[in-house]
DNA sequence: GCGATTCTGGTACTGAGTCTCAGCTTCTGT
DNA sequence: ACAGAAGCTGAGACTCAGTACCAGAATCGC
């Protein structure tokens, strides 16, 4: 320790970063919570003042994220359509936006099968928030049932997108994932707008001599 | 401790049941391991190489819904509707076939957020289970983000069931789970069978001094 | 410059979970 | 019936996460 810390040339790596990429590089089972508050420079106290827990230093991103997303629901006045879809994206831009630091902390999960659990405590909270927006914003008679399914569907997505992206670095993922989204939420059409085709109309006249096989047939080319 | 122990008269409670019921009495941050232990009966050592853990006495009845589950899907062949419809209500059975012990846990649930997170982590498991029978089965072009929703939406819907009939003890509950879930796959026909009436077709011939009004009203009437 | 507040580091403590050892029961072969 | 093997149990020591408390340093407001 230098006296009066004369200045910083490089900036400080934000502790949080830090302390995932030490974990990814030495077990997380295998680091004790002091060696961990060593390596990103500050005591045990602070370290669990600051982090609370062990688990948590991982995951810290996500209460932006769900803070941002939860905000952004509940201030929009676009369509569910767009919500949800706008509100996802933001989610995983956020976590995506540091590319390097994202893949180590993939690695770091895949390799801690304890941290996998907690992340699914932690993606719960997402699923929550969905539900509960769509609960809000259904048409009259939407079932009870069916916010809380399609919540949970909107973040099983999420998740299998952004695995996704994890292993192979491919932008267009972002894309596929608003497509999958949204025909997703189609499927759960008209509850929460959007329109459903669930009954095409075809209105053919024949002239009364019509065979029943023609009007079969140009039926049945209607229907593709 | 009896010498030679002579002879249980009462049939030895499950410890496991007994431990949820302790726990729900006296609050599970309240209670350490060595009291838990105490009062079902064993050492310390014994209870943690029999259940690994406190958090796991509450969940063992999980342990073998699941392998039941798993064991069941693999070996019908049912339809996916009957199948996961069987599944899911077996499950149910299983975990609520003592509705007193099934209350005594859902209370020590409700009072104990770190136990409500552990659940999150053992129904996933059913998830998982869920997806990867519904991928098994899928229709051939089956977008590979639909087992995943899927699943992820039966399993929530299950959830919100039973919680529904812990509120209300109505075993009609069950009934409307399973016309719920009917319902929810439905959505995502034809991918994992069933019939969705995507287009239904109606064809009506009049004569041809019907006036556009008339046919409206008719085909109208049949869309109810 | 100076109190008040906040932040930090150090130490002691509780409690979960692991490990090892010694004793006891149960099973097995003779 | 007996000896030995294998498995189960209880006891104690140990590691480590997380908490509580206290004393000193830094920072803020004036």
């Amino acid at each position: 320790m230098s006296i009066s810390t004369p200045r910083d040339d490089s900036v400080a790596p934000a502790p949080q970063a830090a302390a995932v990429r030490y974990l990814a590089e030495h077990g997380y089972e295998q680091t004790t919570a002091s060696a961990l508050a060593d390596a990103i420079g500050m005591s045990r106290s602070t370290f669990f003042r600051r982090f609370g827990s062990k688990e948590d230093v991982v995951f810290s991103d996500h209460d932006l994220a769900l803070s941002r997303l939860q905000h952004q629901l509940a201030t929009t006045d676009r369509s569910a359509y767009d919500s949800i879809a706008i509100g996802t994206l933001e989610v995983t831009h956020l976590l995506t936006r540091d590319p390097d630091a994202a893949r180590v902390r993939s690695e770091l999960l895949r390799s801690t099968p304890s941290l996998r659990e907690r992340e699914l405590v932690i993606t719960h909270r997402y699923e929550r928030v969905f539900a509960d927006y769509l609960r809000r914003t259904a048409e009259p008679g939407t079932p009870e049932w069916a916010p809380i399914a399609l919540a949970a569907a909107i973040v099983a997505v999420h998740n299998a997108s952004l695995r996704r992206w994890l292993r192979q670095n491919d932008s267009r993922a972002f894309g596929l994932l608003e497509r999958e989204l949204v025909e997703l939420m189609g499927r759960f059409a008209p509850w929460f707008g959007g329109e459903r085709s669930e009954s095409r109309v075809i209105v053919a006249s024949f002239d009364a001599t019509a065979s029943p096989d023609e009007v079969l047939r140009a039926v049945a080319a209607h229907l593709g």
